[in-house]
RNA sequence: GGGCCCUUAGCUCAGGUGGUAGAGCACUGUGCUGAUAACGCAGGGGCCAGUGGUUCGAGUCCACUAGGGCCCA
């Protein structure tokens, strides 16, 4: 009787994985895994959203990799747990691409076109996505409760946060700014300095300007100074020099300049020096500004001022300063109570004030500023400069400063309990940690609030007269309306439904409305560990899943943006960590070690990884991966790893094979510990090892070292032991050897089947309804709801171990000897010396004699402690050695001839078409010698064709017939099946 | 300017607690031919980035230098 489906020789990814799809679809193995573990204790992991704005990268997939990985495997242990994925939607980054698709330049586009429309448009976007991320992620073979993601623009997510900021405001940490922040024309928006530091960078080549400033009071005599940023000019209210540098007076073509020392060069030849002395001689200074003709600039006093900041490295150590242009000017002129121009409006132009300038966009004036200044006999010199200029990190346009009012949740007091929390957590790896606190020590304070649409409107009413509130519920906002609720009511809490509503000034008694901020989107993603668990309604829900055990997430970026966020908000709700371990993984370049870009051609979407490579080899790249380092993946890493699959599946081909032709059913085997040979309990000593390792490597979230484990182990399994082992499976006696051969390559396969199973989750499914479904229909139905393999600690055997390590050494040596000889294995040989390492005894491996005569093809081994006979052919290595003995007598020539032969004859066969297991009947002829050989080594010969009868004289009706030589004689060989007859 | 990580064979990477360098790929030779559009064995190829130290002994621990990456200012 069969018990098992033939098996292909090599796996076929795109025909297995859509069919396992299939077949868990249709047996809601998923479902039923968590029924079955519902109740037990609990892992709690929590999915960091992933954007749900285009679709998913192959970055995407090393991340869910980790996440199914363990996930799966706790599974496995019987953990209860949520499997609730997260997508992140709200945000200007869903905006930039809305825009992009309606072909909108600028926010009074999204105006024109309402933005009740706009927001739907984005919920839309959101919705596609996510849709085809979740198809994505089922292609990789993540298990996930689909049905039941989370999503950020979710009211309870949204109404989460209207508590959390409600919190944050009892203690008095929400406050309105006023700051000079990095500022996008084209969204209309201030960036933060979280996102501005991740990418936010970009190299430039900007017109630098040199120019003078006209000292008042003195004829030709002018401050030098130099920017980059010419618009900002325009609202220049004062100069910084170090008060500790050296200054000259430099006399240049009958004017005077004043500038560093160390700087003077940047006036070119002639110049000569009348005066040096200390910046702070400088203090107080007045001078002429550039655009005093300026509306803005009316009354403005323009001065000298000290500042630590100003190097001499480039420029010429008088630095402009306008402080409503750039952040270190605003600070400088907040100490200094400096005049204040801000020149610009929310989209980048001029204002109207600003004359012949008004709405000229900042960035496209340089040409003219520079004509002005030279028409004005201010300009010295103009040159290229090339700096990292900061540019928005979702539209790429420069940036400019731009001072703003904007809200900001105070850190001051929180960055102690937040640092404490992240000193909770396990980081793995372990750098992490001070990665985080170095963040948590220099964060500024959290600007909170964007001046765009599609977002968490900030729950923030502020009343023209100064007072503001932040409300916390929509039961509280809808106690609080004086106004709108019914315009509101029904829709989610986005604009521009929820701008309707308005409350009352508990001051004044004015009607207040929301301010028309939305919120930064990393508030979204940082209340997940509360809203997903129902903190604010079903409080024993979240107790019972908070803190989360796990999240695994890619480190560049997180530290200040996830991690950051999800510490800082429990900290504020809990005072604790949201998480106990996070692990966290580097970034993925392409093959080529440069970044992915669609454009260079070198960029991998998911299908094609998946439809080239397979979702399983995909996860094996990464799942053997060091996380701490950058992947380079591509196809040929993809390649290399199918192989060591393909390694593990010819093994499990070979198995099937030769367990049908016995029809063995592996379930009924009766084979006891006494049945199992050296080999046996050889493999099963390293199988329970491996077993062993994984366990102890996966509670500690360390996959790929159970991954390179298990390549090891696989390599061992099929180089050594299935080698080694082969003949008993061959032989056509069904002895307790036999069975004690299929019992411990069945157990060896199905346990490695169940250990790559949150690994590889389809060939391990596919190999496992094969291996075990197919003879134990008792069985679980899914490789993924069986338990996870639990080592015996019986069969672990560390000096089997290590002894059969000896032996393969030997063996290694053996092979080497027989190539500096020239013989090959099929040839027969008398005898090899061995002189053993002089620890080890050679009792110790009389037990492997057999193998090593076996593997070798040699007849006797002989130990002794001195040299090996002078004629052998020897080899040596770490003082192990061992001698060959070379010569070939006749009888030892005649073995070899017919070992040849039998492998002319078994290709014959394979050429025939026949099955492995046929019976022929064989024709073979050829000289005196020949047959004699044969005549000598008749059984073997028989026995290893398969073959019921020798014939000398020629066949009638032979299948395939054949001339050849061999060792150098001319045989005739024919082959005829014989019919099975019952 | 400060902090963290990395630097091992041509390429991609392994190398707990210090004890005479490893794998896969590629290359060369070769074997097997009942796992065969596979597989095995063998070989060449490394002063483990450099320099100092600790130690009987350092790829491994410490310091510094150089190159690469990341983060902060």
């Amino acid at each position: 009787m069969v018990f098992f489906k033939p098996v292909s020789p090599q796996p076929n990814h795109r025909e297995i994985e859509p069919r396992i799809l299939r077949f868990w679809e249709e047996g809601r193995h998923f479902y039923r895994l968590i029924e079955k573990n519902q109740g037990n204790e609990k892992f709690r992991f929590l999915d960091g959203p992933i954007t749900a704005n285009g679709p998913m990268g192959v970055h995407h997939a090393w991340g869910r990799t980790y996440k199914d990985l363990f996930q799966r495997y706790k599974a496995m242990l019987g953990f209860d747990q949520r499997f609730q994925n997260g997508f992140d939607c709200q945000g200007l980054w869903v905006e930039v691409e809305v825009e992009k698709e309606l072909g909108f330049k600028s926010k009074k586009d999204i105006e024109k076109f309402g933005i009740a429309r706009f927001v739907e448009k984005c919920k839309e976007r959101v919705m596609r996505f996510s849709r085809i991320q979740t198809r994505q992620s089922i292609l990789i073979g993540q298990w996930m409760d689909w049905e039941n993601s989370y999503y950020t623009m979710s009211e309870e997510n949204n109404y989460s946060i209207w508590f959390f900021l409600k919190k944050c405001h009892e203690r008095g940490l929400i406050y309105e700014g006023t700051d000079v922040m990095p500022w996008c024309a084209r969204c209309g928006t201030a960036i933060s300095d979280m996102e501005i530091a991740t990418e936010g960078y970009r190299e430039l080549t900007h017109p630098s300007v040199f120019l003078r400033f006209p000292v008042i009071g003195k004829e030709r005599e002018y401050l030098l100074v130099w920017t980059t940023t010419p618009w900002t000019l325009t609202s220049n209210t004062a100069a910084a020099v170090h008060p500790e540098l050296v200054y000259v007076r430099a006399k240049k073509d009958g004017d005077v300049y004043i500038l560093a020392k160390e700087l003077l060069r940047v006036l070119g030849a002639g110049a000569e020096v009348i005066e040096e002395f200390l910046g702070s001689r400088l203090a107080g200074l007045r001078y002429q500004g550039p655009f005093d003709e300026l509306a803005p600039q009316a009354g403005v006093e323009h001065r000298v001022v000290l500042w630590k900041d100003v190097s001499a490295s480039e420029g010429t150590g008088i630095v402009h300063i306008a402080p409503g242009c750039g952040k270190e000017d605003f600070l400088l002129g907040k100490e200094e109570g400096l005049a204040v121009i801000a020149p610009l409006n929310d989209d980048g132009t001029f204002k109207p004030e600003f004359g012949w300038l008004a709405e000229k966009y900042a960035l496209d004036v340089t040409r003219v500023i520079f004509d002005d200044l030279e028409k004005k006999g201010l300009l010295y010199r103009v040159e290229d400069y090339t700096h990292r200029y900061p540019v928005c990190w979702r539209c790429g346009e420069e940036l400019v400063f731009r001072l703003v009012d904007e809200w900001f949740i105070a850190m001051d007091p929180l960055r102690e309990e937040i640092m404490a929390s992240a000193q909770q957590v396990r980081w793995i790896p372990e750098f992490g940690l001070e990665r985080e606190l170095d963040w948590l020590r220099n964060m500024g304070d959290w600007c909170i609030s964007k001046k765009r649409y599609w977002g968490l409107a900030l729950p923030i009413f502020r009343c023209g007269c100064g007072w503001f509130d932040v409300v916390g519920s929509k039961e509280e906002l809808q106690k609080r309306a004086v106004e709108g609720w019914e315009r509101f009511e029904g829709h989610s809490p986005h604009r521009p439904w929820v701008d309707e509503v308005k409350i009352a000034c508990e001051r004044c008694g004015n009607t207040v409305p929301r301010i028309k901020d939305v919120g930064n989107p990393w508030l979204d993603a940082g209340i997940v560990p509360f809203s997903t668990t129902y903190y604010l309604t079903n409080r024993d829900y979240w107790r019972a899943w908070f803190p989360f055990d796990f999240i695994t997430e890619s480190f560049p970026g997180q530290f200040r943006n996830w991690f950051y966020a999800i510490l800082a908000m429990s900290t504020v709700l809990e005072k604790c960590a949201p998480f106990r371990t996070v692990l966290g993984y580097a970034t993925m370049k392409a093959e080529d070690g440069r970044e992915m870009h669609k454009s260079w051609g070198n960029a991998i979407e998911v299908e094609e990884a998946v439809d080239k490579m397979g979702a399983d080899t995909m996860r094996w790249v990464f799942a053997r991966h060091n996380p701490t380092q950058n992947l380079l993946f591509g196809f040929k890493v993809g390649e290399e790893v199918k192989r060591k699959i393909l390694t593990f599946w010819n093994v499990y081909s070979f198995f099937i094979t030769y367990a049908n032709i016995d029809g063995v059913n592996p379930v009924a085997l009766k084979v006891k510990k006494e049945d199992l040979n050296r080999l046996d309990r050889w493999i099963l000593s390293r199988l329970n090892s491996l077993v062993k390792l994984a366990r102890e490597r996966l509670d500690d979230y360390d996959a790929a070292s159970v991954a390179l484990a298990v390549e090891t182990f696989v390599d061992d399994l099929s180089t050594w032991y299935v080698r080694r082992s082969r003949r008993r499976f061959w032989k056509s006696d069904n002895d307790q050897d036999k069975a004690g051969a299929y019992w411990t390559l069945w157990t060896a396969l199905v346990t490695t089947v169940k250990l790559l199973a949150p690994f590889m989750p389809f060939i391990s499914e596919e190999m496992y309804q094969n291996l075990v479904r197919s003879c134990d229909p008792d069985a679980p139905d899914s490789v993924h709801l069986c338990f996870y393999p639990e080592p015996d600690l019986e069969f672990i055997d560390e000096k089997l171990e290590n002894e059969m390590k000896v032996v393969r050494g030997l063996v290694s040596l053996g092979h080497a000897a027989r190539e500096k000889a020239r013989i090959k294995v099929r040839q027969p040989l008398a005898r090899m010396f061995v002189r053993l390492k002089p620890p080890l005894e050679q009792a110790v491996l009389e037990p492997y004699l057999d193998v090593i005569k076996d593997e070798l093809n040699l007849r006797e081994v002989f130990f002794s402690s001195g040299e090996p006979p002078r004629d052998c052919v020897t080899e040596e290595e770490d003082r192990l050695a061992v001698g060959l003995d070379t010569s070939i007598t006749p009888e030892l020539e005649a073995e070899g001839l017919v070992r040849e032969l039998v492998r002319r004859i078994q290709t014959l066969r394979k050429s025939a078409g026949y099955d492995v297991a046929d019976r022929i009947v064989l024709f073979c002829s050829g000289t005196p010698r020949v047959q004699k050989a044969i005549e000598l080594f008749k059984d073997y010969l028989r026995q290893e064709t398969l073959a019921v009868e020798i014939a000398f004289q020629p066949l009638k009706e032979a299948d395939i017939e054949s001339e050849v030589n061999v060792n150098r004689e001319p045989v005739r060989l024919a082959l005829r099946r014989v019919k099975p007859n019952g």
